[in-house]
DNA sequence: GACAATCTTCTACGGATGTAGTATATTTTT
DNA sequence: AAAAATATACTACATCCGTAGAAGATTGTC
């Protein structure tokens, strides 16, 4: 399943609320984007073609719901942008996260949170941590 | 400066090793990829165009240079990842890291490490960029 | 019921991308 | 120097992507 930047923008519109029109929509994208009716419903047709979108008509009005698992999609194509853009490293995305794109003192902690959990359950391999 | 895919498995290569003539990009590519040639010059004369790699000629042959630091192009890549594709949140970003990408027991040590030094350097945290 | 608003389907089109063939110039090897 | 290998410049072309107009079908409104 890969989709364009276009498509990533209806596609998080529809995960945030569906199932939902066309003019839904776009009315819930940017403000700043500013597409018109048929360009949406452009790429809506192309998302159910490609199967990410299911389309159902209820009288002359077709409704739409995503088909595809936002996590699950995400992270295909976090672990494709790893493969191609970074080279396989996860380093570059980490100092992008801790360096560049401030995390919020929430975020941060949180992640650190998170990153002990991980440790705690990881497997066979620890060693001295006490 | 955007790239595409096929472009950003050439800088990469590009920025392991320069200055490089197109034949060692293609020997230093992938196993897998079997570009012919005049594929990998046609991307490099792109790249070319768009000012993200010198051409020097030296005799007969072209050597290529990056022109695009690689820090910067990723971060500015990554940003747009997370605001197109996930809608603004680095979340996302985190539990892929943690969760699916398992980081390897030395890269989580590294990262709470990361973690650490930019709380202690973040005491006049002020967020909210563009 | 007529007109306006809205939705639908179909078609289009320029630029980006992946992928490479051809013909030609140059360099290297017998 | 003739042949073989290699590099270059140019051209091509199908598909994708962003973007939308046109024309017709349906529905809402006075």
């Amino acid at each position: 399943m890969k989709l364009s930047e276009a498509e990533w923008q209806i596609m998080n519109a529809l995960w945030k609320k569906n199932p939902a029109t066309a003019r839904e929509i776009i009315d819930s994208l940017d403000e700043d984007v500013r597409w018109a009716y048929t360009t949406v419903k452009t790429m809506l047709t192309r998302l159910a073609v490609k199967k990410a979108v299911a389309e159902t008509k209820r009288g002359n009005t077709s409704f739409y719901t995503p088909l595809v698992d936002q996590q699950m999609t995400r992270r295909n194509a976090l672990q494709n942008v790893v493969d191609r853009m970074l080279d396989g490293a996860v380093a570059p995305l980490m100092s992008f996260l801790i360096e560049d794109r401030k995390l919020s003192d929430r975020e941060r902690k949180e992640l650190i949170r998170m990153l002990r959990n991980a440790d705690r359950k990881g497997e066979s391999d620890d060693r001295d941590h006490k």
